[in-house]
RNA sequence: GCCCCCUUCGUCUAGUGGCCCAGGACGCUGGAUUCUCAGUCCAGAAACAGGGGUUCGACUCCCCUAGGGGGUACCA
């Protein structure tokens, strides 16, 4: 009956990071894959540290993929207030709690003698630092203390026994007594560690497994003794692998200052840089799913249902993996072809919306387009790699005629070359295109193929030169679809203005 | 420094003592298709970190070395 809960407990610093969207899904497809409850818990006890609107944009960012929580801001529950920075009391009453019980104490060192501790430990090749004093400072030396203005903290009182996490992922991982220091559970600010905090909530929520990144597996020593000295259960724990940068490097914020000082694009980070980018939800969860687990067969393509089926703790991998981006953008242009045309649409007009958001001309242009003309774009550019690509290649239909801007390269290779080929060519076909009976793409493609055969062409003969007077570059989707998309009036308004230039 | 974790193609991985002269995918190389870009199709190269054991037999078990990573805060 004791049904599973899991939970994720981003502190709100920013957007939600892509490492942390795997840790997401990995415990979202735990909980319901085993019918439990997946929830949410803002961890906001560090003041200093919160980025104004970081809550809403997680929010909005673990909806975009889907990660819908069942218990946690904005949809409540039980287990509630689930934002630390409203639990201050509950927490308060756990320290008295050990206080009283003599499993923490007071401790008044400043900054200086705990770094002369950890120097001298170092020194001497100890790994816990801080020593306990002897005799502990009283309850009322403490308060007093405090009373006085003091910086004063409470520390565990570590007990000296081995300590063994039992990881789902890793197997038994034991802890020397002595390895874990007496280290702080409430800050001189008043306000709880994560250590104590995250044991508190753990244990109110009623979490019974923590599927957590690998850089906490040595804090799980921490939360256990916690645990004993208040008496509460221990969660199943399950550590994961860490998720690097190609070069070995951390996947961090910092990489996009660093590539946009060096004039480079900046890489995609957060969650949300992904959905900027033109990213499919599906195609980012189907793709950090796969770093770190693996169903155990030749499958690749998952969406979230068929993932929860297959999804299980024990084919989880113990090994660091690197986030190759060229891996992932051949998952979204295989899930670009997957997912149904609704679905598609639904996702490129959040693409433009995103998008309008990032000063982008031609988004605002294109998401005020009917549903029936976007579906129509969708459909001449099949084969795009990410949403971006859509722009870039068919955005141009939607810019006013006399805003196209001819490349000059584009004019001079398709157009001027050969004696002005490409322009005689327009002139030869402006007349045929303007008499044309019927404005669609099988009629315009016939006409072309006409044009070539008579004049013993290749295709790219005639093809070209218009797809640069009509778009101003060698790129677009197929011509026909082009210009009968683009409409007859603008396409021939934008001949006439390309053989201007001649 | 100390503690802990990890180690199969460039990358993500399959492999739980013989089915493996190691399979899949991305990328790469070559070819095909095409009006550009993208896509699609076919073929190919590409790995068990090193050294000791254990065993009739090790990618698989043990030890050591090397390498990578995490932690070592009044951050989470």
């Amino acid at each position: 009956m004791n049904s599973m809960r899991v939970r994720f407990a981003p502190s709100p610093t920013g957007y939600l990071h892509i490492g942390s969207a795997r840790t997401v899904l990995f415990n979202w497809l735990l909980a319901r894959k085993h019918g439990g409850r997946f929830i949410l818990r803002i961890e906001d006890t560090d003041r200093s540290r919160h980025v104004e609107d970081s809550v809403q944009k997680i929010l909005d960012d673990l909806r975009w993929l889907g990660m819908q929580w069942d218990e946690g801001p904005e949809v409540g529950g039980n287990c509630g207030p689930y934002f630390q920075s409203q639990r201050l009391d509950i927490y308060n009453r756990y320290v008295d709690q050990l206080l009283h019980s003599g499993h923490a104490y007071y401790a008044f060192e400043t900054p200086e003698e705990l770094e002369a501790m950890r120097a001298r430990a170092k020194a001497e090749g100890r790994t816990a630092a801080y020593i306990r004093p002897d005799p502990l400072p009283t309850i009322e030396q403490g308060q007093a203390a405090r009373a006085a203005g003091m910086a004063v903290v409470v520390r565990l009182a570590t007990p000296a026994l081995d300590i063994t996490v039992e990881d789902d992922i890793l197997g038994a991982v034991t802890l020397a007594a002595g390895q874990v220091e007496d280290f702080v559970i409430q800050k001189s600010d008043g306000w709880p560690t994560y250590h104590f905090a995250c044991v508190v909530d753990d244990e109110l929520m009623n979490i019974t497994h923590v599927l957590r990144g690998q850089e906490h597996l040595m804090n799980t020593p921490k939360h256990m003794a916690l645990q004993r000295a208040l008496g509460f259960s221990t969660p199943r724990y399950a550590h994961l692998p860490v998720i690097f940068n190609m070069d070995g490097s951390k996947m961090s914020k910092r990489d996009k200052e660093k590539a946009l000082k060096k004039g480079e694009p900046p890489p995609e980070i957060d969650v949300h840089d992904f959905r900027v980018a033109g990213y499919l939800p599906e195609a980012v969860l189907n793709f950090i799913a796969l770093l770190g687990w693996s169903p155990g067969d030749d499958r690749e393509f998952f969406d979230l249902g068929e993932m929860t089926q297959a999804f299980s703790i024990g084919r989880v991998g113990k090994t660091n993996a690197k986030f190759d981006r060229e891996k992932l953008l051949s998952f979204n242009t295989t899930w670009a072809t997957r997912v149904a045309s609704d679905r598609l649409l639904a996702a490129f007009k959040d693409y433009l919306a995103v998008n309008v958001a990032n000063q982008s001309t031609i988004a605002p242009i294109m998401l005020a387009q009917p549903d029936s003309i976007l579906r129509e774009v969708l459909r001449i550019c099949a084969g795009f790699r990410t949403l971006a690509d859509i722009v870039t290649k068919a955005g141009f239909i939607f810019l006013p005629d006399e805003s196209i801007e001819y490349a000059p390269e584009a004019v001079k290779k398709v157009l001027a070359k050969n004696d002005n080929a490409g322009f005689k060519m327009l002139e030869d076909l402006l007349p045929k295109l303007e008499a044309l009976p019927e404005w669609s793409a099988a009629p315009i493609d016939a006409l072309l193929a006409t044009v070539c055969e008579e004049k013993q062409l290749r295709m790219g003969a005639v093809a070209q030169p218009l797809r640069v007077a009509v778009s101003g570059t060698t790129i677009s989707p197929a011509i026909g679809e082009t210009l009968a998309l683009l409409g007859r009036e603008p396409s021939v308004i934008r001949i006439r203005q390309s053989l201007r230039l001649r």
